[in-house]
DNA sequence: CGGAATTGGTTAGCATACTAACCAATTTGG
DNA sequence: CCAAATTGGTTAGTATGCTAACCAATTCCG
């Protein structure tokens, strides 16, 4: 029974840490008009350097494509960014930073970075690497598609001319491999 | 630069981690048509045995009142639960576990306990013990009231009897209060 | 007692995220 | 080459969470 105890309050824990860590961030990003997703999604715009493709900033921010598709019309929408029809590949639109992004991206980061070090601080170090390899640990478990009883899901079982010429399937088969980029993408080696 | 890498890591896998244990849940529970935040629910009316008011289970689950408005009218609405105005306090709806719960509750927690035991499998008890710690202390201070600069809240300024006699305030002033209740009526001492 | 404050609950409106279903464009492979 | 599959993007609908603003009932206190 404390081992159920112990797990619940881990997931208890993570869904409550997580919260108020966004909240806190989102408290203190207000003043400038953002928000954490808004924010994470300028900073890999930031750190890309180049214009990058909805599907890319998808990846990258480790999301749904639809939810990329409000995120940058809100953005786009105050300005923070640009999206034009790529002309190699009519069916991309890349997204580039505005200008006004641009002049307070450095400072953006700054608070945010504020921020984590104040919520870290006093923390050993070798804690927090703990922590962390836990954390990735119990993500990447998370994310495995629960492959015992390979028949589960069904898979896109090939889908031979569907009447209306049209091949439903959702973006759910593309979203593992988002995962994966995701995390390739990220600094965590 | 590294310390930075590191500590943004940790606010980004702290999102991620959450994330895909929510949806790993999720995705277990949709055959019995739940959803961890409806399964949470459902699990601190079961354990606490008497009927809740709406504003206990705000605490328990640490969310805000609205947030539990809407959630408790969908598990109406799908006959988990029931909702009846208190006899000794007229402002108060005592929520009670429907029959349909009652009966699959004890599948529900153990679908959620076995998942919980999947994700920490292999991982060193003392390990998932720092990783709490470190949470936990992340979270606490996450959710202090950020009392530097003490003329930031402006404090509800006492009110004097507004022209329209109602005296605007809003629910985050108790939000504080609902956090700490929720960490003494969780398990983690 | 009676007005002020607090508390329980609600509504409205928004932000963020998801899945399902779809179109249009490009790529692939027989 | 061309049909099938894949990929980029969108829309529609839903779930969860928030804040602001409000009503009604209860409690507090001068």
């Amino acid at each position: 029974m404390s081992d159920g105890d112990t797990a619940e309050s881990l997931g208890h824990l993570l869904h409550g840490t997580a919260r108020a860590w966004r909240q806190k961030l989102d408290e203190r990003l207000k003043p400038m008009g953002l928000s954490q997703a808004k924010w994470r999604t300028l900073m890999h715009l930031s750190i890309a350097q180049v214009a990058l493709t909805q599907a890319e900033i998808a990846a990258r921010l480790g999301v749904e494509e639809p939810t990329v598709v409000t995120l940058l019309h809100r953005l786009e929408r105050e300005a923070w960014i640009t999206r034009t029809n790529s002309p190699h590949d009519r069916r991309c639109k890349m997204v580039l930073l505005g200008r006004r992004a641009q002049r307070v991206i450095v400072q953006i980061n700054a608070t945010a970075q504020k921020l984590r070090h104040e919520l870290l601080a006093e923390i050993p170090e070798s804690d927090v690497q703990t922590c962390m390899r836990v954390l990735a640990r119990v993500r990447d478990r998370a994310e495995e598609s629960d492959s015992r009883q390979s028949a589960r899901r069904p898979r896109p079982a090939r889908v031979f001319a569907e009447p209306n010429g049209q091949t439903k399937r959702g973006h759910s088969i593309r979203r593992k491999t988002a995962r994966r980029r995701a995390r390739e993408a990220s600094n965590e080696t």
